[in-house]
DNA sequence: TTAAAATCTATAAAAACGATAGGGTAATAG
DNA sequence: CTATTACCCTATCGTTTTTATAGATTTTAA
């Protein structure tokens, strides 16, 4: 139930690339120093977040990574799901992970989903009412 | 982010035991059975929850675990924090479980602070609005 | 009083996951 | 060419989760 390193790092690191607000592209080590986070870590975080179309980068003397889109274009449902996963906390009740559980035969006697189905489409909510440019003012 | 099965085995074993509605006692080992709980794990779940007085148990022949309190009156807040521990997703923004961040000189200015609050509003809200008798009905 | 039924307790094995580090490759600017 | 920087793969360490094992203790029925 806790926020991974992972999400809370990624969210830092495009916070940062928001406030810079320059397209110019950012060193890894700018960022994993100004906001106390392992480089070799982010290194892989900001990978995963280019392969998914939330940054550029470039590469060699002057490279480093960049935002691609907009900080008011960048919704929190989109960076929740690349970076943490599902936002359901059970599979039963997510929208673009489902799986049926292996035990209860049907899930909708099931007081967990039923809780749980509350649980997400408050998160939702929340998410989608968020974008980059809103963290950040 | 994802529910431990501590949680929803917990939280079944709450249901089960509300349905059964009697005050007598239920055995551990028909509640597994019902639930396709590991009975072993399961034991250990009940006995957190009698300790933390949701249940009560009576050894012996014809002993098991009942229900101490009615399930209207069981809040989901409290079956949580119990299980899965603290609601919110990073300690900064617990309201049971504060703990300021190593990094993040000031939570104030914290992009992730100011997300997670909303999420934790979010669900404190369903907990609080839901109780046990509510997930079965 | 005896035996069975059941909870209680502790421990630890196994598996999964999270976080981090190391080292090498590829591209780019000067 | 050379320095710089992103890219990528792999291994490791530590923690948490889940399950399993073994036995002690209490209560009840007969």
């Amino acid at each position: 139930m806790m926020l991974s390193k992972k999400t809370k790092y990624g969210l830092k690191a495009l916070t940062y690339l928001a406030s810079v607000d320059s397209k110019e592209p950012v060193q890894i080590a700018e960022i994993a120093k100004h906001e106390n986070i392992s480089q070799k870590f982010l290194e892989s975080i900001l990978l995963t977040l280019r392969r998914n179309g939330f940054l550029g980068s470039k590469k060699g003397k002057g490279g480093g990574y960049y935002l691609i889109k907009e900080p008011k274009d960048i919704v929190m449902t989109a960076v929740i799901r690349v970076l943490e996963g599902p936002i359901a906390m059970v599979p039963c009740v997510s929208l673009n992970f489902y799986e049926k559980c292996d035990d209860c035969p049907d899930e909708h006697e099931c007081s967990v989903n039923k809780l749980m189905l509350q649980v997400r489409d408050s998160a939702l909510k929340v998410y989608r009412n968020n974008t980059l440019a809103d963290l950040i003012s």
